[in-house]
DNA sequence: TTTTTTCTCGTACGGCGTACCATGTCGTAC
DNA sequence: GTACGACATGGTACGCCGTACGAGAAAAAA
């Protein structure tokens, strides 16, 4: 037996049940299947869901997490704020097919069956397609993670440790454990960039030169407290904790430090 | 020299140069000096910024981070919205504040002197911080880290591993990595946890056993499919990878990881 | 044709951040 | 004592947000 996506999707309607329009549009159409032996045939007025997804990833990409509104994307579409809610029965169920969609854009590297080869590939795609699309880490893990491409990524990961033969709770701690320092580490990145930008943003009339006088000022008098000491020096090195040019070095060596630490603790190990 | 607190916060001004009134207000009270030699006495009416940021924290650690709005704050002061701006010169200046005054009340334990135990400590700690504020999470990272609390943490930090040696970059690869896991897996708990509430909420009329059973039939279809043998074989041996009762555990192997891969990297180590 | 179903969208409500400005309060100068 | 000006408060208004409600258009079915 085989199941179109439509379905698999069916799971979400117990957070909607006997409310929403969908719902009632699919029991209609279960009743006419029951009373006419054939399904009432969908009719393209303009507006459908799959649009609507597509429109407010295009939207989320270009303009960042708060331009995900009901209004913004019906605009995008020349459609009126209220006629998404036929297809969609709330912001929050948007979100939940917006996520499943990225998922199922992810293109992964060909499995090579060295675990360790496998696991940083996967890192670095998913490092990659959190940051392609910023908004996401505003909402990744935070809905039911059981749309269609969201289970065939999750099955596809088990898969690549499966030779390692650990008992399922270790393989999901492994995992686990990546996609937490991945999750961290591009969110440190883009708060960052946030910082970034608002600052840009801030000096306005200011010069490149203002702002470092500023900061130097600054630091200055943090130096002169004494209280402060390897900040000062941080300062005086020219090292810059967020500076971009860094952060893919910064993420390898977290991640290698991740990946040593779970060689480490795959059975067979010493220690 | 000495600066207070007060003085320390004044790199922010950087982004509201000219245009707020608390800098006029500073600027007036210089000129009142110079012109008569004596400050202009401060006169208490009823806030005061501390007041309003203990205030938006506590509003924000009972309600979450959705609670912190002028208005609502406000409101718990028995104030009017506005009368926020004169002490604080917009929303993101009081969120500067609020971060920086939970940053002060993190109780560190006692420095050891082994790195290892001190790291775990302070990841201990930090994720307790995070917890107990949920709506930290929401902008940790997200803005200048240079409140003077903030500050003093870092030095801290810096100072736990000072004994290793590092030159200045790698030592704050290794702090990096480990708050990197340490944000990447608390946001993940409460995004969890997220789902947890929705779906409390959500349920409304349904018992427990209603629910179980949805997600049982949806599981079925799912291994009718073929397509997701993992996760079947995951949900028939009762594992939820988002179970609250291994969030502990799951932090715990994840920092082992991690504290095991820094070990590995540190200079002196085979490999 | 008429009826039913499918789909679109205008209006309205209560929330938000905050610009602008009138108002109140009080220390100080005269 | 009175008047002034700095400090502090907060009402009103604007343009955003999600979405409940229900009117109405349009297509399909009868």
């Amino acid at each position: 037996m085989e199941l179109d996506d439509e379905e698999l999707w069916s799971i979400f309607d117990r957070r909607n049940l006997g409310r929403d329009r969908r719902e009632q549009r699919a029991n209609q159409r279960i009743k006419d299947m029951q009373d006419h032996g054939h399904q009432a045939p969908r009719r393209v007025r303009s507006l459908s869901r799959d649009e609507i997804v597509k429109t407010a990833i295009k939207v989320a990409d270009a303009e960042g997490a708060q331009a995900i509104s009901m209004r913004r994307i019906a605009r995008e579409l020349n459609a009126g704020a209220m006629s998404l809610y036929w297809h969609v029965s709330s912001k929050d169920e948007l979100l939940d097919f917006m996520l499943d969609a990225v998922e199922g854009e992810e293109e992964f590297p060909p499995v090579t069956g060295d675990w360790r080869t496998d696991l940083t590939a996967a890192a670095w795609t998913q490092r990659t397609a959190l940051r392609r699309h910023e908004w996401l880490m505003d909402f990744i893990g935070g809905r039911p993670p059981l749309g269609p491409n969201t289970l065939r990524n999750l099955e596809r990961s088990l898969a690549t440790i499966d030779s390692l033969g650990l008992d399922m709770v270790t393989a999901l701690n492994v995992l686990g454990t990546l996609a937490t320092y991945v999750m961290g580490a591009v969110l440190r990145e883009f708060r960052e960039m946030g910082v970034e930008r608002r600052d840009r943003e801030a000096a306005g009339g200011l010069t490149e030169d203002d702002l470092h006088k500023i900061v130097h000022d600054h630091v200055q008098k943090l130096r002169g407290t004494g209280r402060f000491p390897h900040f000062t020096r941080m300062y005086e090195e020219g090292i810059d904790p967020d500076s971009a040019e860094t952060r893919d070095a910064r993420f390898e060596f977290g991640l290698r430090c991740v990946l040593d630490g779970i060689a480490a603790r795959l059975p067979g190990q010493p220690g």
